[in-house]
RNA sequence: GGGCGCGUAGCUUAGCCCGGAUAGAGCACCGGGUUCCUAACCCGGGGGUCGAGGGUUCGAAUCCCUCCGCGCCCGCCA
């Protein structure tokens, strides 16, 4: 029910004057009845949207007890001493609350002018501080993504859009892993001709391939039968082992990065449907050519808690930094001298934090104790920093497990993507038969993009998820299509008003309807949203105010009209539309899903 | 066994960071709404021991402890 309020500006939150006001006021008030609060400690207390008898409550509980008085007696005492204002309607108390209504002119006034006035910047702060970096998706080179894959894809870049909103610049980042045994396992099978393929891994491809397919399908297709093949075939490993050696020697095959960024390029292609698109592209191979890997190497052999195991290998005794038991001993380089992930990964992480403040990596679970390695291992060479670490949790199929290659079980993106748009095409066609055909795929692919990554980000992270086709093809409800729809027809109101561009003059106290100040309060809310699921990393909150302000739209739509009102509400109704269609738009814009202008 | 996460209506979930008024939604179900701005919509209805137990508190879905159930991890793999 709390509503976290944070100090905001005047510039870009249509709350911010009320709030400040609230706490003057309540800072006086309470100095002067013997139950003072600081400043601080106030605001954590206000509550926004408090109940139904106002827009900011205040619980009286703690500063009744500093007065030594009943919380009720105490709120009735209160609230005469705060007199209404231009921007408080009405001060009053209801049982230990006192709750503060919002004057609603002043308030309409200020969230229409700031929403139409910032434009496709409401919402937006400007960018303060020192940069900061998302890294997220970085799956192995290996072959299609499944839906699994996905869920950090999505949680990942709809992050770095909504801390970018609040004001960091964000770089997002694809960390490519085109070494060690996943990526030479490709090269290694098609340096061969395809004659001297093992028979288990030409039975894999044999018939499978299909003319024309994605290069992430068709170089990715052996991955699964050579990886199981390199497991229980010695010559074969060896094989492997001496490329990984090149490899990291910095004399790959040349058939290596090619095939690698031939795959890559095969995924990303599937992500930018989803409107996932990365700034850059950080090769791991790339720290050991510079020297990066061999600087980090000497610091960690000089480290604190340094050891070198009886074989040559060395390790971190990482007990005191509270690793399970079993994993106190980190070993960071082979005995044969060669580096291990954790180690290349330390040096990648010196160089995030060379550039950048904030820094998010987005992460399955099962990479959670790795993440813990690498905090210890970042101590280890004296820094004192560590990465934000956003935690998913698996995507899990109905039958029980995580979804593999080899059990068949996985959801490939490109299928989930080409069923959703089969879906979405169809329930276009069933409403308008007499678009083009262009327009009908446009409309469908956005559609069944929307609902994708909707499906995914309205849920909390760490929640586990089962897939099921119903719920991922959902375009009702809270669903992104909703919002989309609720989009279209914000935009069709205001194509048939003649209004497109504005301005949008508007009188605030011609928005008197309860259906209409709901909607300005959801409005003003937009920015404050923002900078709350930027700071917590909880995106699902940005979905959550998409749905609610759609929602409210609605109600809106169905209960006042708008281009056949009388002229003087037309025109303040019509920037309210389009004010609702801004905020609406920008808070698709943050969760990567499209808008239609039509559907 | 240890570490981490999850458990809220038949199903999917928000709220948990930072305790506060009657725990919000969506799906499904039942009943309504289209001579009228896009029915991918709207209105009404039923449905909740917030996993269990204990503790802290004026007050607990929220904080602490214990237990139960489920998932993941515990490699000189990445």
């Amino acid at each position: 029910m709390a509503s976290p309020i944070e100090p905001g500006s005047e510039e870009t939150d249509p709350l911010t004057p009320f709030v400040d006001e609230v706490l003057d006021r309540l800072s006086t008030a309470l100095a002067a009845l013997g139950g003072p609060l600081s400043r601080e400690v106030l605001a954590g207390q206000l509550e926004l949207e408090g109940g139904p008898e106002g827009e900011i409550a205040f619980p009286t509980h703690r500063a009744a007890a500093a007065a030594k008085k009943a919380p009720p007696e105490f709120a009735a005492q209160l609230a005469p001493r705060i007199s209404p204002s231009s921007r408080l309607r009405s001060v009053s108390a209801k049982g230990a609350y006192v709750n503060f209504a919002l004057a609603p002119s002043e308030l309409t006034a200020r969230t229409l002018a700031l929403a139409l006035g910032r434009g496709g910047r409401y919402g937006h702060r400007p960018v303060v501080g020192r940069p900061g970096c998302v890294e997220h998706t970085s799956a192995n080179p290996t072959g299609p993504f499944h839906i699994g894959r996905v869920r950090n894809a999505i949680i990942g870049d709809t992050v770095a859009r909504v801390v970018r909103a609040a004001g960091t610049a964000v770089t997002t980042q694809y960390y490519v892993d085109d070494m060690g045994r996943q990526a030479s396992l490709i090269t290694w099978i098609w340096s061969k001709p395809r004659a001297d393929w093992p028979a288990p891994v030409r039975a894999a491809v044999d018939g499978a391939e299909v003319p024309g397919e994605k290069p992430d399908a068709y170089r990715g297709r052996p991955y699964p039968a050579v990886s199981a093949y390199v497991k229980e075939h010695p010559d074969a490993q060896a094989e492997v082992a001496a490329m990984i050696r090149a490899i990291e020697s910095g004399a790959p095959p040349p058939l290596h990065r090619e095939l690698t960024e031939a795959i890559l390029g095969g995924m990303l292609a599937s992500l930018a449907r989803l409107d996932i698109r990365f700034d850059e592209f950080v090769w791991e191979s790339d720290f050991l050519r510079d020297g990066s890997v061999e600087r980090v190497l000497e610091r960690m052999h000089g480290a604190p808690h340094a050891v070198r195991e009886a074989n040559g290998a060395w390790a971190i005794d990482a007990a005191g930094y509270g690793l399970p038991k079993e994993s106190t001993r980190v070993v960071f380089q082979r005995a044969d001298g060669t580096s291990l992930y954790v180690l290349r990964d330390v040096a990648y992480h010196l160089a995030k934090f060379a550039r950048f403040d904030r820094v998010v990596d987005v992460l399955g679970q099962d990479h959670l104790l790795h993440a813990r390695t690498l905090n210890a291992l970042l101590a280890e060479v004296g820094t004192s920093r560590t990465p934000t670490y956003l935690i998913y949790q698996d995507i899990t199929v109905p039958e029980g497990g995580r979804m593999s290659t080899r059990s068949g079980s996985a959801v490939w993106l490109d299928q989930l993507l080409a069923e959703a748009v089969d879906r979405a095409r169809r329930e276009v066609l069933a409403r308008r038969e007499d678009l083009p055909e262009a327009d009908t795929e446009r409309i469908a692919e956005a559609v069944a993009t929307g609902a994708i990554r909707y499906h995914i980000v309205r849920v909390a992270p760490e929640k586990p998820v089962v897939f099921r086709w119903e719920d991922a093809l959902s375009f009702e409800g809270r669903s992104g299509p909703f919002v989309q729809y609720s989009y279209a027809r914000a935009a069709s109101l205001l194509r048939k008003a003649g209004a497109d561009g504005g301005p949008y003059p508007f009188d605030p106290d011609r928005l008197s309807d309860v259906e209409e100040l709901a909607l300005v309060r959801i409005v003003a809310r937009f920015p404050r949203t923002v900078e709350y699921a930027a700071r917590s990393l909880h995106v699902q909150s940005v979905a959550a105010y998409a749905h609610d302000l759609a929602d409210q739209f609605n109600r809106f739509y169905h209960a006042v009209p708008v281009l056949r009102s009388a002229d003087d509400e037309r025109a303040s109704r019509i920037a309210l539309v389009a004010a609702v269609r801004q905020t609406l738009g920008n808070a698709l814009d943050l969760l990567g899903i499209a808008r239609l202008e039509t559907m």
